[in-house]
DNA sequence: TTTATTAATCGTATTTTTACGATGAATCAA
DNA sequence: TTGATTCATCGTAAAAATACGATTAATAAA
C-alpha cells in the first residue's frame, strides 16, 4: 500500500507540526505576545514577567529559536529576542492553509 | 509585580496553547487532513494509512478529541470520526489571531 | 585587575508523550 | 449461541518535555 508512510514523513506536515509543537505551551505563546509588543527584549525581561526560572525560560526560548520563530542577538553580556519575520510568516501560512483546508470540507 | 502569572494563566493563551499542542505531532495533522478529505471515516481507515498501531491510532484520536477538534460517534462495532466544525472554526479564529497579532509588530 | 551581570548550559528530577502488544467490551454475522 | 470484527483501554517501555538550582563563559563596570 502506497499510502502508507506517505502522510507522515511528508515535510510540510512535519514542519506544520512543528511550528505548532513550538506553540505547544502556553509560556511560549506568551513569550511570542511578549516580542509582539515590545518589539525585542532580553531574556531577563521576559523572566521578570513570567513566573519562570531563568533556565527555564532560557530554554522556551531556544525552542522557539530552533523552530524559527525568533531570533537571538548577543549584545555584549545580553541577548536580544526578537520574532523572526520569516518565521512569522511561514507561521501564517502554514496554519491558514491548514485551517482552510480543513474549513473548507467541515464548516 | 501583577504581571507575573498574568500572561501564562490567561485561558486564551492556554486554550491557543491547548489547540497547538493537539496540532503538534504529524501523525494528528495527518488525521485531520485525512478527516477533511472524507469527510468521516473510521479508526480502522485512519489505521491502514498511517504507519502506526491500531492503539496508537487510537491515542491519537483521543487527544484530537479531548482538544475539541474531532468527534468520534458510536456506530455499532466502528466508530465514526469527523472533523468537528466548531473546534475547527475555533482553531482557524484563535490561530489566524495569534498570527496576526505577530504579523503586525514583525512584518 | 576584580567584581558584578547576563544568559546559556549542565545535571537532575518529575511528568508527559509516544508507541506497542495484549486484553476486553460491544456489536454483528453465521 | 458461537465466532469474528472493531476499537477503547490497560500495562508497559522508551523517549521527550518541563522545571529548577548550580555552574560557567562572556562581557561590562568598578
Amino acid at each position: 500500500m502506497e499510502v502508507k508512510e506517505f502522510l507522515i514523513t511528508d515535510p510540510s506536515i512535519q514542519r506544520s507540526a512543528e511550528i505548532a509543537k513550538a506553540l505547544g505551551h502556553p509560556a511560549r505563546i506568551a513569550i511570542l505576545k511578549i516580542l509582539a509588543q515590545r518589539t525585542n527584549c532580553f531574556c531577563g525581561d521576559i523572566t521578570e514577567i513570567l513566573p519562570l526560572a531563568q533556565s527555564t525560560v532560557s530554554q522556551h526560548l531556544k525552542a522557539l529559536k530552533s523552530a524559527g520563530l525568533i531570533s537571538g542577538t548577543v549584545e555584549g553580556v545580553k541577548t536580544c529576542y526578537c520574532l523572526n519575520p520569516d518565521g512569522v510568516r511561514e507561521l501564517q501560512t502554514v496554519l491558514s492553509e491548514l485551517s482552510s483546508e480543513l474549513f473548507k470540507t467541515c464548516c
